[in-house]
RNA sequence: CCGGGUGUAGCGAAGUUGGUAUCGCGCCUGGUUUGGGACCAGGAGACCGCGCGUUCGAGUCGCGCCACUCGGACCA
């Protein structure tokens, strides 16, 4: 770029200042906008495709697996909240509440839902009765309210939109199965649809769900090698079942306890796929899961043909069933060309008198800024097959970051020498006390992040304490 | 919640010892343009974050609040 004007929309180097990156392709992408109550933030249309996107493919995902969707109320009275101890201890900090009914003062006041267990307790206590009426596998999509006290776009709303999958089983081994099964869907659309390489294991005690007997989480590696928990999975045992009073008859006729496991998924993702794809040039967003596919961008416009004929591709494009967006408005193509980068946009194909002669048009990728000339003939395969590309080169990259920033470590000093220096995921043998892992958050600054189904045994002792080691640990500065 | 920074038009900024506000980009209209952020002409757009106070007079000074932001603690 010859000329000197002022980027107007041009956003911060992430090498310089990541958050303020992060920020900058949040609202210069038209993903987020801000109101006037702190961590109440509005999804504008753009960022909300994304997560009809996402939505679509897990909501798939789950009627597969024989769920289906409800929708519960917003509000839950207190007294329902503290049926179970762990539970209400645990989101209690973080609660709102409603206290007034119009003008009069209610009587018990109720809880802006933070989660929605104890609501599909209480259901369940009032519809379950025989083994027959097992499993029962609900799923709703609505927002929840927690009142954080640090928000930041998509990774912490006070309110934000996810799933949540309640499911009821007769045996505490079904409802571990449906625990692990529901933690591989996360896994498989973050890696297949959203081009995120994940880490999947269990919570220590300390990190699980208030109320849980068992959390399996999926954590991913951002670009400045911090973690996010991209999705938990939960298994119960039938301590919420015990708590709200829910039996059922089996077929031996005995009076039993089922067990229950819960699932969330929410928006934060996206912020995921931002800190994970994004680069200095603004948002890459992975193609499933994108709003725009292809922008289709036409050169010389006002040329006779020229409009026709991206039009042809476009309408061919769409017919085929691609996302596809022209933009024949009259800003200047080197305009168009950084608009639709920063929006993340997997492919542009520009179109112009030049390329018309030659029956061809130009094809960029966003993943790598590639360009080729490819024929106009079989536009369909050729954009199908390098969107296909892009995701793939998405995931490699992501998962490069990932497996060279995992480093294995023998010692406190060492495990945080490492994160200070490199980042990323500091793995290290356990002994499984709260103590080692309260002395690795204090002087290391890294909570643990799960303890990996991929096992492996590094050393006989806990490095902390010197005891000797249960599991293996992944620690990490988390989001 | 604790500590630091910031709030003037959609965005980025200027605003002197207190005197009702300036610039660039963007936006609108018309025309010319279009292969990496076009050009000419005309035009619109500001509860100076909110409230209270000091003052003849507050964008400017004081106090309180709100929001954003960066660290921490807490959490999806």
């Amino acid at each position: 770029m010859a000329d000197n004007k002022k980027m107007v929309e041009q956003i911060t180097d992430m090498e310089q200042d990541f958050a303020q990156w992060y920020t900058d392709v949040c609202t210069k992408a038209d993903l987020i906008g801000y109101t006037s109550v702190k961590g109440m933030f509005i999804l504008r249309p753009y960022g909300y495709a994304i997560w009809e996107n996402i939505q679509r493919e897990m909501d798939a995902r789950f009627k597969a697996t024989g769920h289906t969707n409800v929708a519960m109320p917003l509000l839950i009275p207190e007294s329902l909240l503290q049926k179970e101890k762990d539970h209400v201890e645990g989101f209690a900090p973080e609660c709102a509440w409603v206290t007034m009914g119009g003008s009069e003062k209610l009587d018990e006041r109720l809880c802006v839902r933070p989660t929605s267990e104890t609501l599909f307790c209480e259901h369940w206590s009032q519809i379950v009765h025989s083994w027959r009426d097992l499993p029962l596998l609900y799923n709703q999509w609505c927002s929840v309210l927690r009142w954080e006290k640090t928000t930041r776009p998509f990774l912490r709303h006070r309110e934000f939109l996810w799933q949540e999958g309640h499911t009821l089983h007769a045996t505490a081994q079904e409802a571990i199965e449906e625990t692990e099964r529901m933690l591989n869907v996360y896994a498989d659309v973050c890696e297949n649809i959203l081009a995120m390489p994940v880490v999947k294991g269990i919570k220590t005690d300390k990190e699980k769900f208030a109320g849980a007997e068992r959390t399996y989480t999926i954590e991913c590696m951002m670009h400045d090698r911090k973690a996010l928990q991209n999705g938990t999975s939960h298994y119960f045992g039938d301590g919420f079942a015990k708590a709200f009073g829910i039996t059922f008859t089996d077929k031996d006729n005995v009076q039993k306890t089922p067990f229950e496991t819960s699932w969330g998924f929410t928006t934060r993702t996206i912020g995921g796929v931002i800190m994970t794809h994004g680069d200095n040039s603004g948002l890459v967003l992975p193609p499933k899961v994108a709003p725009i596919q292809v922008v289709v961008i036409p050169v010389a416009g006002h040329k006779p043909g020229v409009m026709e004929a991206n039009q042809a591709v476009v309408d061919a494009l769409t017919a085929a069933g691609f996302r596809v967006k022209m933009d024949a408005s009259d800003k200047a193509p080197g305009w168009k060309f950084a608009e639709y980068e920063m929006k993340g946009v997997p492919l542009r194909l520009e179109l112009g008198p030049k390329d018309m002669e030659k029956n061809q048009c130009v094809l960029v990728r966003r993943d790598n800024g590639e360009e080729s000339f490819v024929s106009l003939d079989g536009i369909e395969k050729t954009v199908a097959d390098t969107l296909q590309a892009v995701h793939d080169g998405l995931f490699a990259k992501a998962k490069r970051n990932l497996d060279e920033h995992c480093y294995p470590a023998f010692s406190l000093e060492e495990a945080k020498a490492l994160q200070l220096e490199r980042g990323g995921f500091i793995k290290t043998m356990w002994c499984g006390d709260a103590d080692c892992e309260e002395r690795m958050k204090a002087e290391a600054g890294m909570s643990s992040r799960c303890i990996p189904f991929d096992q492996e045994h590094l050393a006989d002792v806990c490095p902390i304490c010197g005891k000797p080691a249960k599991h293996m640990v992944y620690w990490g500065v988390a989001y």
